[in-house]
DNA sequence: AGGGAAGGGTTTGTTTTTCCAACCCATGGA
DNA sequence: TCCATGGGTTGGAAAAACAAACCCTTCCCT
Protein backbone atom coordinates (compact mmCIF):
# COMPACT_ATOMS: atom_id res chain seq x y z
CA UNK A 1 0.00 0.00 0.00
CA UNK A 2 1.42 3.30 -0.64
CA UNK A 3 2.70 5.13 2.59
CA UNK A 4 0.45 7.52 4.39
CA UNK A 5 1.88 10.59 3.31
CA UNK A 6 2.74 10.93 -0.71
CA UNK A 7 0.33 11.99 -3.41
CA UNK A 8 -1.14 10.23 -6.29
CA UNK A 9 1.49 10.43 -9.27
CA UNK A 10 -0.19 12.62 -11.66
CA UNK A 11 1.24 14.88 -14.72
CA UNK A 12 -1.39 17.46 -13.99
CA UNK A 13 0.72 18.00 -10.40
CA UNK A 14 4.49 18.03 -12.18
CA UNK A 15 3.14 20.54 -14.90
CA UNK A 16 1.83 22.60 -12.09
CA UNK A 17 4.54 22.03 -10.30
CA UNK A 18 6.54 24.26 -13.24
CA UNK A 19 3.88 26.34 -14.04
CA UNK A 20 1.44 26.68 -11.01
CA UNK A 21 2.82 29.27 -9.45
CA UNK A 22 1.57 32.64 -9.00
CA UNK A 23 1.95 34.73 -12.47
CA UNK A 24 3.77 31.78 -14.14
CA UNK A 25 1.01 31.35 -16.68
CA UNK A 26 0.94 34.86 -17.38
CA UNK A 27 4.86 35.36 -18.39
CA UNK A 28 4.38 32.75 -20.36
CA UNK A 29 0.93 34.74 -21.89
CA UNK A 30 2.97 37.61 -22.62
CA UNK A 31 5.75 36.12 -24.09
CA UNK A 32 3.31 34.25 -26.28
CA UNK A 33 2.09 37.65 -27.08
CA UNK A 34 5.61 38.74 -28.25
CA UNK A 35 5.60 40.79 -24.85
CA UNK A 36 8.81 39.40 -23.62
CA UNK A 37 10.70 41.77 -21.96
CA UNK A 38 11.22 42.75 -18.69
CA UNK A 39 9.46 45.92 -18.25
CA UNK A 40 6.46 45.01 -20.25
CA UNK A 41 6.01 41.62 -17.74
CA UNK A 42 6.20 44.14 -15.17
CA UNK A 43 3.47 46.20 -16.36
CA UNK A 44 0.93 43.68 -18.36
CA UNK A 45 1.37 41.04 -14.79
CA UNK A 46 1.45 43.52 -12.45
CA UNK A 47 3.82 41.48 -10.70
CA UNK A 48 6.64 43.07 -8.20
CA UNK A 49 10.02 42.88 -10.20
CA UNK A 50 11.86 40.40 -8.25
CA UNK A 51 8.98 37.53 -8.10
CA UNK A 52 9.33 38.23 -11.68
CA UNK A 53 12.92 37.82 -12.03
CA UNK A 54 12.29 34.42 -10.49
CA UNK A 55 9.81 33.35 -11.96
CA UNK A 56 11.49 34.04 -15.36
CA UNK A 57 14.43 32.29 -14.35
CA UNK A 58 12.45 28.97 -13.26
CA UNK A 59 10.67 29.00 -16.80
CA UNK A 60 14.14 29.52 -18.50
CA UNK A 61 15.61 26.63 -16.63
CA UNK A 62 12.54 24.29 -17.27
CA UNK A 63 12.96 24.97 -20.82
CA UNK A 64 9.29 26.95 -21.22
CA UNK A 65 11.39 30.32 -22.19
CA UNK A 66 14.37 31.02 -23.66
CA UNK A 67 16.39 34.02 -22.56
CA UNK A 68 17.77 36.28 -25.79
CA UNK A 69 19.46 39.10 -26.49
CA UNK A 70 17.50 41.83 -28.56
CA UNK A 71 20.47 44.24 -28.38
CA UNK A 72 23.98 44.02 -27.64
CA UNK A 73 25.01 47.60 -26.36
CA UNK A 74 23.25 48.27 -24.45
CA UNK A 75 22.56 44.93 -23.34
CA UNK A 76 19.14 44.31 -23.47
CA UNK A 77 16.83 40.92 -23.38
CA UNK A 78 14.14 39.09 -23.84
CA UNK A 79 12.06 36.34 -23.17
CA UNK A 80 10.56 34.14 -25.44
CA UNK A 81 8.39 30.95 -25.35
CA UNK A 82 10.35 27.72 -26.33
CA UNK A 83 8.63 24.83 -28.33
CA UNK A 84 7.40 23.25 -25.06
CA UNK A 85 6.78 26.74 -23.79
CA UNK A 86 4.17 27.20 -26.88
CA UNK A 87 2.59 23.84 -26.73
CA UNK A 88 1.21 25.13 -23.30
CA UNK A 89 -0.42 27.85 -25.38
CA UNK A 90 -3.46 25.67 -26.13
CA UNK A 91 -4.05 25.45 -21.90
CA UNK A 92 -4.15 29.50 -21.96
CA UNK A 93 -6.71 29.28 -24.75
CA UNK A 94 -8.63 27.01 -22.91
CA UNK A 95 -8.50 28.59 -19.66
CA UNK A 96 -9.26 32.30 -21.03
CA UNK A 97 -12.18 30.28 -23.20
CA UNK A 98 -13.49 29.28 -19.68
CA UNK A 99 -12.94 32.91 -18.02
CA UNK A 100 -14.75 34.31 -20.68
CA UNK A 101 -17.65 32.35 -20.41
CA UNK A 102 -18.06 32.54 -16.44
CA UNK A 103 -16.41 35.41 -15.17
CA UNK A 104 -17.79 38.21 -17.83
CA UNK A 105 -20.90 36.72 -18.62
CA UNK A 106 -22.33 40.50 -19.52
CA UNK A 107 -19.23 42.28 -19.74
CA UNK A 108 -16.86 42.06 -23.12
CA UNK A 109 -13.46 40.15 -23.39
CA UNK A 110 -10.58 42.07 -22.95
CA UNK A 111 -9.17 39.81 -26.21
CA UNK A 112 -10.07 38.48 -29.32
CA UNK A 113 -8.53 35.79 -30.78
CA UNK A 114 -8.52 35.28 -34.49
CA UNK A 115 -7.16 31.63 -36.19
CA UNK A 116 -6.30 31.65 -39.48
CA UNK A 117 -8.96 30.47 -41.03
CA UNK A 118 -10.87 33.79 -40.47
CA UNK A 119 -13.12 33.43 -37.55
CA UNK A 120 -12.77 33.92 -34.16
CA UNK A 121 -11.56 31.58 -32.26
CA UNK A 122 -13.54 29.17 -29.86
CA UNK A 123 -10.70 26.72 -28.68
CA UNK A 124 -12.40 23.14 -28.36
CA UNK A 125 -11.03 20.42 -27.29
CA UNK A 126 -11.74 17.14 -28.95
CA UNK A 127 -10.64 13.11 -29.32
CA UNK A 128 -7.80 12.98 -31.51
CA UNK A 129 -8.70 9.82 -32.65
CA UNK A 130 -12.45 10.45 -33.57
CA UNK A 131 -12.50 14.12 -33.33
CA UNK A 132 -15.21 14.48 -31.34
CA UNK A 133 -15.44 17.17 -28.57
CA UNK A 134 -14.31 16.05 -25.57
CA UNK A 135 -17.22 15.94 -22.41
CA UNK A 136 -16.92 14.25 -18.77
CA UNK A 137 -19.26 11.22 -19.52
CA UNK A 138 -17.22 10.26 -22.21
CA UNK A 139 -14.21 9.69 -20.68
CA UNK A 140 -12.76 6.49 -18.68
CA UNK A 141 -9.91 7.25 -16.40
CA UNK A 142 -7.41 4.45 -16.19
CA UNK A 143 -4.86 4.89 -13.44
CA UNK A 144 -2.18 3.23 -14.18
CA UNK A 145 -0.24 2.85 -10.52
CA UNK A 146 -1.66 -0.07 -7.96
CA UNK A 147 -2.96 1.60 -5.33
CA UNK A 148 -4.35 4.78 -6.89
CA UNK A 149 -7.13 3.49 -8.01
CA UNK A 150 -10.63 6.21 -9.06
CA UNK A 151 -13.82 5.74 -7.34
CA UNK A 152 -16.40 8.06 -8.94
CA UNK A 153 -18.66 8.01 -11.99
CA UNK A 154 -15.13 8.39 -14.25
CA UNK A 155 -13.74 5.06 -12.34
CA UNK A 156 -12.28 2.11 -14.66
CA UNK B 1 -3.03 56.17 -20.91
CA UNK B 2 -2.95 53.20 -18.55
CA UNK B 3 -2.20 54.50 -14.96
CA UNK B 4 0.90 52.88 -14.14
CA UNK B 5 0.32 50.00 -12.00
CA UNK B 6 -2.84 47.88 -12.95
CA UNK B 7 -2.30 44.82 -15.05
CA UNK B 8 -3.85 43.78 -18.59
CA UNK B 9 -7.66 43.07 -17.97
CA UNK B 10 -7.53 39.60 -18.86
CA UNK B 11 -9.83 36.16 -18.60
CA UNK B 12 -6.92 34.35 -17.90
CA UNK B 13 -5.90 36.33 -15.17
CA UNK B 14 -9.15 36.41 -13.77
CA UNK B 15 -9.78 32.65 -14.10
CA UNK B 16 -6.24 31.89 -12.17
CA UNK B 17 -7.45 34.55 -9.27
CA UNK B 18 -10.24 31.41 -8.82
CA UNK B 19 -8.36 28.08 -9.32
CA UNK B 20 -5.14 29.10 -9.61
CA UNK B 21 -3.72 28.82 -6.12
CA UNK B 22 -1.86 25.93 -4.84
CA UNK B 23 -3.72 22.74 -5.55
CA UNK B 24 -6.93 24.00 -6.86
CA UNK B 25 -6.40 22.56 -9.79
CA UNK B 26 -5.63 19.30 -7.84
CA UNK B 27 -9.00 19.53 -5.71
CA UNK B 28 -10.74 19.85 -9.12
CA UNK B 29 -9.03 16.82 -10.69
CA UNK B 30 -9.96 14.59 -7.76
CA UNK B 31 -13.49 16.26 -7.63
CA UNK B 32 -13.96 14.86 -11.07
CA UNK B 33 -12.36 11.62 -10.84
CA UNK B 34 -14.70 10.98 -8.36
CA UNK B 35 -12.83 11.29 -4.83
CA UNK B 36 -14.54 14.46 -3.31
CA UNK B 37 -13.91 13.64 0.33
CA UNK B 38 -12.28 14.85 2.72
CA UNK B 39 -9.74 12.52 3.77
CA UNK B 40 -9.36 11.27 -0.08
CA UNK B 41 -8.55 14.70 -1.13
CA UNK B 42 -5.88 15.15 1.48
CA UNK B 43 -4.24 12.08 0.90
CA UNK B 44 -4.06 12.21 -3.17
CA UNK B 45 -3.01 15.79 -3.47
CA UNK B 46 -1.08 15.79 -0.30
CA UNK B 47 -2.22 18.92 0.74
CA UNK B 48 -1.91 20.43 4.48
CA UNK B 49 -5.75 19.70 6.12
CA UNK B 50 -6.25 23.62 6.49
CA UNK B 51 -4.90 24.97 3.29
CA UNK B 52 -7.54 22.41 1.93
CA UNK B 53 -10.38 23.64 3.88
CA UNK B 54 -9.69 26.95 2.61
CA UNK B 55 -9.53 26.11 -1.01
CA UNK B 56 -12.85 24.13 -0.89
CA UNK B 57 -14.16 27.06 0.53
CA UNK B 58 -13.08 29.29 -2.13
CA UNK B 59 -14.02 26.70 -5.15
CA UNK B 60 -17.23 26.66 -3.03
CA UNK B 61 -17.69 30.25 -2.85
CA UNK B 62 -16.45 29.93 -7.03
CA UNK B 63 -19.22 28.00 -7.71
CA UNK B 64 -16.58 25.45 -9.54
CA UNK B 65 -17.71 22.66 -6.56
CA UNK B 66 -20.49 21.79 -4.43
CA UNK B 67 -20.56 20.33 -1.54
CA UNK B 68 -23.11 17.77 -0.64
CA UNK B 69 -23.79 15.43 2.05
CA UNK B 70 -23.25 11.84 1.43
CA UNK B 71 -25.24 10.46 4.83
CA UNK B 72 -26.67 12.52 7.34
CA UNK B 73 -25.58 11.00 11.15
CA UNK B 74 -23.14 10.56 10.82
CA UNK B 75 -22.68 14.05 9.14
CA UNK B 76 -20.53 13.36 5.99
CA UNK B 77 -19.57 15.27 2.90
CA UNK B 78 -18.57 14.83 -0.76
CA UNK B 79 -17.34 18.28 -2.79
CA UNK B 80 -18.73 17.34 -6.31
CA UNK B 81 -17.84 19.67 -9.80
CA UNK B 82 -20.40 22.04 -11.02
CA UNK B 83 -21.49 22.26 -14.40
CA UNK B 84 -18.71 25.38 -14.61
CA UNK B 85 -16.13 23.23 -12.65
CA UNK B 86 -16.62 20.56 -15.32
CA UNK B 87 -16.25 22.51 -17.87
CA UNK B 88 -12.89 22.98 -16.67
CA UNK B 89 -11.97 19.45 -17.02
CA UNK B 90 -10.62 20.39 -20.60
CA UNK B 91 -7.71 22.73 -18.92
CA UNK B 92 -6.82 19.52 -17.08
CA UNK B 93 -6.43 17.48 -19.91
CA UNK B 94 -4.59 19.37 -21.97
CA UNK B 95 -2.17 19.75 -19.57
CA UNK B 96 -2.00 16.68 -18.34
CA UNK B 97 -1.67 16.16 -21.81
CA UNK B 98 1.10 18.76 -21.72
CA UNK B 99 2.44 17.05 -18.81
CA UNK B 100 2.61 13.30 -20.52
CA UNK B 101 4.42 14.73 -23.33
CA UNK B 102 7.54 17.21 -21.75
CA UNK B 103 7.65 15.76 -18.24
CA UNK B 104 7.80 12.32 -18.86
CA UNK B 105 9.34 11.45 -22.04
CA UNK B 106 11.18 7.77 -21.04
CA UNK B 107 8.55 6.82 -17.77
CA UNK B 108 5.12 5.45 -18.01
CA UNK B 109 2.24 7.77 -17.74
CA UNK B 110 0.36 7.73 -14.04
CA UNK B 111 -3.19 7.64 -15.88
CA UNK B 112 -4.80 7.34 -19.33
CA UNK B 113 -7.89 8.18 -20.17
CA UNK B 114 -10.23 6.17 -22.83
CA UNK B 115 -12.43 8.38 -24.69
CA UNK B 116 -16.25 6.54 -25.12
CA UNK B 117 -15.27 6.37 -29.01
CA UNK B 118 -12.73 3.52 -27.63
CA UNK B 119 -9.74 5.16 -28.28
CA UNK B 120 -6.91 6.09 -25.56
CA UNK B 121 -7.99 10.52 -25.10
CA UNK B 122 -5.30 12.90 -26.39
CA UNK B 123 -6.58 15.87 -26.18
CA UNK B 124 -6.58 18.19 -28.95
CA UNK B 125 -7.51 21.50 -28.83
CA UNK B 126 -9.25 23.00 -32.24
CA UNK B 127 -10.91 25.89 -33.54
CA UNK B 128 -14.62 25.22 -33.48
CA UNK B 129 -15.14 27.42 -36.72
CA UNK B 130 -13.02 25.01 -38.92
CA UNK B 131 -11.79 22.33 -36.96
CA UNK B 132 -7.95 22.51 -37.37
CA UNK B 133 -5.66 21.72 -34.51
CA UNK B 134 -5.01 25.20 -32.83
CA UNK B 135 -1.01 26.41 -33.54
CA UNK B 136 0.69 29.73 -32.41
CA UNK B 137 1.74 30.78 -36.15
CA UNK B 138 -2.26 30.26 -36.86
CA UNK B 139 -3.45 33.41 -34.18
CA UNK B 140 -4.15 36.86 -34.32
CA UNK B 141 -4.85 38.43 -31.09
CA UNK B 142 -7.32 41.99 -31.25
CA UNK B 143 -6.62 43.29 -27.99
CA UNK B 144 -10.43 45.01 -26.89
CA UNK B 145 -9.07 47.28 -24.97
CA UNK B 146 -7.35 50.87 -25.85
CA UNK B 147 -3.81 51.01 -24.24
CA UNK B 148 -3.22 47.40 -24.18
CA UNK B 149 -1.56 46.49 -28.04
CA UNK B 150 0.56 43.04 -28.10
CA UNK B 151 3.71 43.64 -30.14
CA UNK B 152 5.37 40.66 -31.21
CA UNK B 153 4.45 38.02 -34.21
CA UNK B 154 0.88 36.84 -32.52
CA UNK B 155 0.17 40.88 -32.86
CA UNK B 156 -3.11 42.37 -33.93
C1' DA C 1 31.00 67.28 -19.75
C1' DG C 2 26.76 66.99 -16.92
C1' DG C 3 22.21 65.34 -16.15
C1' DG C 4 18.62 62.63 -17.16
C1' DA C 5 16.16 58.42 -18.68
C1' DA C 6 15.64 53.51 -20.19
C1' DG C 7 16.29 48.74 -19.36
C1' DG C 8 17.05 44.94 -16.42
C1' DG C 9 17.43 43.65 -12.63
C1' DT C 10 18.97 43.12 -6.91
C1' DT C 11 18.42 44.42 -1.96
C1' DT C 12 16.01 45.23 2.28
C1' DG C 13 12.53 45.01 5.46
C1' DT C 14 7.55 44.05 6.23
C1' DT C 15 3.26 41.53 5.57
C1' DT C 16 0.93 37.17 3.99
C1' DT C 17 0.71 32.40 3.17
C1' DT C 18 2.04 27.88 3.91
C1' DC C 19 3.08 24.30 6.56
C1' DC C 20 2.91 20.92 10.28
C1' DA C 21 1.29 18.89 14.22
C1' DA C 22 -1.92 18.73 17.50
C1' DC C 23 -6.44 19.12 18.81
C1' DC C 24 -11.72 18.86 18.63
C1' DC C 25 -16.27 16.83 18.04
C1' DA C 26 -19.79 13.60 16.69
C1' DT C 27 -20.94 9.01 15.48
C1' DG C 28 -20.19 4.04 15.09
C1' DG C 29 -18.15 -0.44 15.92
C1' DA C 30 -15.57 -4.11 18.90
C1' DT D 1 -15.62 1.48 27.33
C1' DC D 2 -12.27 2.51 24.06
C1' DC D 3 -10.77 3.36 19.80
C1' DA D 4 -11.45 4.54 14.84
C1' DT D 5 -13.42 7.44 11.09
C1' DG D 6 -14.61 11.73 8.88
C1' DG D 7 -14.24 16.50 8.62
C1' DG D 8 -12.51 19.77 9.95
C1' DT D 9 -10.05 24.07 13.39
C1' DT D 10 -6.09 26.06 16.05
C1' DG D 11 -1.36 27.74 17.08
C1' DG D 12 3.22 28.64 16.24
C1' DA D 13 7.31 28.34 13.01
C1' DA D 14 9.02 28.68 8.19
C1' DA D 15 8.64 30.26 3.58
C1' DA D 16 6.93 33.31 0.07
C1' DA D 17 5.16 37.59 -1.62
C1' DC D 18 5.23 42.45 -1.57
C1' DA D 19 6.76 47.44 -2.07
C1' DA D 20 10.05 50.64 -2.41
C1' DA D 21 14.48 51.86 -2.95
C1' DC D 22 18.67 51.09 -5.01
C1' DC D 23 22.37 49.69 -8.65
C1' DC D 24 24.70 49.61 -13.09
C1' DT D 25 25.33 50.44 -17.92
C1' DT D 26 24.51 52.85 -21.99
C1' DC D 27 22.19 56.20 -24.61
C1' DC D 28 20.45 60.93 -25.45
C1' DC D 29 20.24 65.90 -24.85
C1' DT D 30 22.31 70.14 -24.14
Amino acid sequence: MAATKDPRPCSIADALALVGEKYSLLVLREACLGNGRFDQLVRNIGAPRDILATRLRRLVDAGILTKRAYSERPQRFEYRPTQAGLELEPVLLTLMAWGDRHLRRDEGRPMVIEHSCGNELLPVVTCQACGAGVHHDDLTAHPQIPGWSVTGPTAA
